[in-house]
DNA sequence: CTAAGTGCAAATCATTTGCAACCAG
DNA sequence: CTGGTTGCAAATGATTTGCACTTAG
């Protein structure tokens, strides 16, 4: 077995802390070395991956370019807060009667969504 | 005068033409490529991100990286299609009141929104 | 040996920026 | 001359990939 834990249960580990309910492969690179390990960051890049392709953690990537992971989880949509950056978990306003009948109307079928609410999160926007 | 109207004032005339609803800067190329112009990259994305200061376009990324550039108006969503890579219109289903009963319920304070529904246009769904 | 997990360097992708040339006023 | 547009090439920023090395099984 290996002296240190492979990097993406590491990873795991230091997600299940949520400092962030969304990190980015810079966060969750720094997290890793703040917590002794100092992997490289195609490592990380590479354990991150493995993770979403094992259905353990959702990627997303936000208007600033940059990709976030977050562990999977049941369906909740996301607010991204224009002061901290931080992407904060919402839970989700669409009903599926509002998904129906938006098909019924445009003759889309929908099989899933993704909402980001812009905005303040509880703490920014002073009732934190 | 300019023999060749702007880059920018041709573009604008190409989006018109709602080829697509939302363009990505190679589409825009190839799109006044086809009528004509041929214009550089560089200028093509210059006279892109000129439209979104001037606010007459919008812009938007997608989870495949690339940024779409559409004509600006009404707010609506969008519905990618998984089929034909399309990113189409579809009206809002937000109501006001939904999101102030987010906000109450989260602390968070909103200020605008984004949808991306995932699935079959109408075309591709077969209704189409 | 064999496959998985890593590190490092180099390659990709989609922009973005620097700079000199051009053009209408 | 002057400011707004362009083209071309080089620079960025965020991944992504190639390859060799290590290590548990």
């Amino acid at each position: 077995m290996a002296r240190k834990p492979l990097i993406s249960a590491a990873m795991l580990d230091l997600m299940a802390r949520r400092e962030h309910h969304a990190w980015t492969l810079e966060d969750l690179q720094s997290g890793l070395a703040a917590r002794g390990a100092a992997p490289n960051f195609s490592s990380v890049f590479r354990a991150a991956e493995k993770l979403v392709a094992d259905g353990i953690v959702c990627k997303l990537l936000l208007d600033d370019g940059r990709g976030r992971f977050e562990l999977a989880g049941a369906h909740h949509d996301h607010l991204h807060c224009t002061a901290c950056d931080e992407l904060v978990p919402v839970p989700c306003v669409i009903a599926g009667a509002q998904s129906s009948a938006l098909e019924a109307e445009t003759g889309v079928a929908i099989s899933e969504h993704r909402i980001i609410f812009s905005g303040l999160c509880r703490s920014c926007s002073g009732r934190g």
